[in-house]
DNA sequence: CTTGACCTTACACTTAAGTGTAAGGTGTAC
DNA sequence: GTACACCTTACACTTAAGTGTAAGGTCAAG
């Protein structure tokens, strides 16, 4: 349906089809997040449908947290060459998988401490307490999140 | 002095009780999001017991992509003083929410992703095919998320 | 009264993820 | 054959959220 197949397209191009910008490319180019299929005789970048996708997929991860590194490796894991082990691959997305699951604890948690705020804040007459509420919050939930600290880095 | 009111800290015993580090504090106090209660005599930044709620606060949100600004704001829409007019609070909220909303689709969408990779990862002899499942579900899924441009920067 | 842990300020540096700018080459439409 | 959009590189700058360092003041114990 959308495989029109051996297409290649340059950098503008794709940047307008993924909705980044050029200059983002380049730097993902640099930083080997993803590198183009090829160059032109001119020396001009050149991409094909997949960059497009793999974009998507960058932009959805960069979403939830995940820093450009994270993506590298995710990406590289699935690139044809000198991928790293899959032991590897599979401990890696393991360690993120985790991650995201912390990260939608945190989200319940502040989501649960937003509307609650809100609805406070649409029934009284003075302050919006937010912070009052997720202090509830804060105490009737698990304690044992706040444990990994800043500290170990 | 300004002291016998509830327990006040200094700010290594606040750091500690929060999983921060000293420094953080400082320039939260800089940035205007967390400003201790008031000063010891020689100077020391005194915090009450709320500093260490509000740190878990900022530590939940900052989690899940929250900046400090829209952290502060939230913060100070409790703040006894200068409020910006809690319609604009309301708005805020609502809005914030409607971010974490955004988040925890984007989170399920690659926590699908992942899972999903890691089985065929699991049970494949080749390759690890992160990306080619990624691809999948972002046929599937919905396909407008990918509108919000880095554009209009 | 000295030691060591803890606090203060001011300023410089760091990292991630880019953006902006300068100086120039390419491709095509009129 | 030139205007114009688009591409190239290299390098400097930006922002957020801090960290590191220097130079010094404070406080409880020994």
């Amino acid at each position: 349906m959308v495989n029109r197949k051996n297409e290649l397209m340059n950098i503008g191009q794709v940047a307008r089809a993924a909705g980044v910008a050029t200059t983002a490319l380049r730097y993902y180019e640099r930083e080997g997040v993803l590198v183009p299929k090829g160059r032109s005789e001119a020396g001009y970048r050149l991409y094909d449908q997949r960059a497009v996708e793999q974009l998507a997929f960058i932009r959805s991860a960069q979403a939830v947290g995940f820093t450009l590194e994270d993506i590298h490796m995710l990406l590289d894991s699935n690139g044809d060459r000198q991928r790293p082990s899959k032991k590897d691959v599979q401990a890696l997305i393991e360690k993120r998988l985790g991650e995201v699951e912390q990260k939608m604890k945190d989200l319940k948690r502040v989501s649960a401490a937003l509307r609650d705020a809100l609805q406070k804040c649409r029934q009284s007459e003075g302050a919006c307490p937010v912070l009052t509420d997720l202090h509830a919050q804060e105490k009737n939930k698990t304690r044992s999140e706040v444990k990994r600290g800043t500290r170990g880095k």
